[in-house]
DNA sequence: TAGGTTGTGCGAAACGTTTCGATCCAGGGA
DNA sequence: TCCCTGGATCGAAACGTTTCGCACAACCTA
């Protein structure tokens, strides 16, 4: 690799002026420029990172962290990663995949104390994490991709759940539907106060009142047996629900099953809605499950942006709430006996297969 | 950020002092050794990763290439990213998760060319990658989770596509079944030369040559309708197959619904196995497929170490494949007519439910 | 013509390590 | 008593940048 040094030997000047030309840090004669462009293109010269960095206190590299044991890296938190890299990448940053394992807290120390990242992105971020307390005390940029109980001044961008449980209920509501259930993540994510399971709960909940409709959400099932189990459950203890709203992708499973082996349909005796996953997860089932789609992707990108500029200007507390997409697929239909008329328009959602874009970015900036 | 002037400082003794104590780079006394530990853990001292790397050329830092367009990133290509991840952390690297977008020699060039990784890992390696090339001719130390046509003398770690062939094959032979057929990945991903069809199309047909059953191959649905419309075609045109291999989880579903629209029931009229899949996603259709799951997370450990070794000690190529393990789900069953006594125990394969763990590395060195 | 003002470019220091030759000192052999 | 050896430590250079104070023209203004 040629340095610095050969360049300006090359171009015949200072190194300090090469510094300068290339980087634009102070003005330079045209034809100077020239030269030293010239040689730097003839050389194939590339700044090093390193030394750069060792200079400047930046490296432009940020790191992703990751619970490593947590065996449910699924889909969404894959597009949260790559989201965020290729964001970081378009903003000349680099990102690591940094797993976490028994003691974050000491690890992110460990991490932070190399001097190789200018900031880290979180996250898996629970209700209440000491991860936030350590950063903000050492005086470690980061963002959040989820959020803590109460943000305050720490930049995140998240899921808004309140705007999704709005629209899915709308949906159902739409349909005919008088009585809604909803069937959270599995109890350990919500014990161990999993965000996204403790706030889709409460906004659902919320939602399905201010809508006026009936609601039921005393299930957790995390597995297909457990999704089963409390499809039985729900049918004997509420008869009259008629659209269900599962968080878990094997517990839907389980429901589809004992839809089934009850011998009815979807959606002619149940509307079925898959919350929080992947429309290509959606598609594996048959009928094609109605989903609100998570932006991961999107969210991962924006936790990456809000970081870099964190890095650049110290402005204010940046909050991004994205509503997850509802692609209606083949599980959503009129509520048993009620006169509504379907499949006649109307919903402003994607209906599945009919445009597969990703929709403009509906961020609300708040606060 | 305290720097190794500092601790020298407190310890009273020579900056390279302190260098050699805390690297055991040459002797040096008990005494001064305990002092300048003590003075280090005062401090809080962590070495900076920049400095060092600028001084030894070192950067500890590994670099994951995946291709950004792609979307069918997936749990597979997730679990060589976290697989690597974790195995660099284990030895002291760190994982760049590096996208790569219309021009990968280029991006490539640049990548290296900051001098900022020791070493690139490749996922989703061509038949013929044009980046091999390029990292052999820039001398850049590199290992690929995959491989090329004739991989030579390049480290990389693969499925063992012919061993994972003969144990499905194994599998349904042993079931009665007479006559296979194979559903391979979408016919793009097969005109693109993409490894893993190119290879396990191959291999399925030799093993069943070998097995003496029949087979048939001449289907590429690349989505749930593909594979409907695939497998009413495969009905009508070779009635006698009575068990199915799948490559595409979309496909496998569009075939299960077609599978339901005839009246048949899995698996007592339609063996059905879900190849190179997570047992996860099995566990989403009903019945539980039976899966030949990919030791993913497995694979891109692999490819991280034997870069680590690689970067540390110039021995000889190290190829690496490890079969699929084979998940015996409820869609296994014996042929139609066919005699075999069925759930009575013999194979040695694990059985879905029962013991969960990852089995031992059953890795053959080749070469 | 003297004094200030630009516009350019230079050299040296600094960032935090590692590495390597030099130095120092005590102990042992002749 | 002198020299040599070897263990322990030191000091300085080097890695490849950026930054900052200075120097040197040339040009304008008074």
């Amino acid at each position: 690799m040629s340095s610095i040094r050969d360049v300006a030997e090359r171009a015949g000047v200072a190194v300090s002026t090469v510094s300068a030309a290339l980087n634009g840090t102070r003005p330079v004669s045209a034809a100077t420029r020239r030269r030293i462009e010239q040689a730097a293109a003839d050389l194939g010269y590339r700044p090093s990172l390193l030394a750069r960095g060792l200079q400047s206190k930046r490296t432009h590299i940020l790191a992703l962290l990751y619970p490593a044991p947590r065996s449910g890296f699924g889909l969404t938190e894959m597009q949260f990663a790559t989201g965020a890299a290729e964001a970081a990448r378009e903003l000349g940053y680099h990102l690591l995949l940094s797993p976490e394992y028994a003691d974050p807290v000491e690890e992110l120390r460990h991490l932070t104390g190399l001097g190789l990242v200018d900031g880290v992105l979180l996250m898996e971020v629970g209700l209440d994490d000491e991860r936030t307390d350590f950063l903000m005390e050492a005086g470690v940029p980061f963002s959040m991709i989820g959020r803590t109980r109460d943000p305050g001044s720490i930049d995140h961008a998240d899921i808004d759940f309140a705007a999704t449980a709005r629209q899915a209920v709308a949906h159902v509501a739409g349909l005919g539907h008088r009585k809604l259930a909803f069937f959270n993540l599995s109890a350990d994510a919500y014990a161990a106060q999993y965000g996204p399971a403790i706030r889709a709960g409460a906004e659902f909940a919320e939602a399905a009142r201010a809508a006026g409709i009936g609601y039921v959400d005393d299930f957790r099932p995390g597995s297909a047996e457990e999704g089963r189990q409390a499809f039985e459950q729900l049918v004997a203890a509420h008869p009259d629900v008629t659209a269900l709203a599962v968080m878990d992708d094997h517990a839907t499973a389980g429901v589809i099953a004992a839809v089934a082996a009850r011998g009815w349909r979807i959606p002619e005796d149940l509307t079925l809605l898959l919350v929080l996953s992947s429309a290509g997860v959606a598609e594996m089932f048959h009928p094609r499950l109605t989903t609100l789609e998570p932006p991961s992707a999107e969210l991962g990108g924006l936790g990456a942006r809000m970081l870099i500029d964190r890095l650049a200007d110290d402005g204010p507390p940046r909050h991004r709430l994205l509503p997850c997409r509802l692609v209606i697929g083949d599980s959503s239909g009129p509520a048993r006996g009620s006169a509504v008329a379907w499949r006649s328009g109307g919903s402003a959602a994607t209906r599945a297969g009919e445009g597969d874009g990703i929709e403009g970015d509906r961020a609300s900036l708040t606060e």
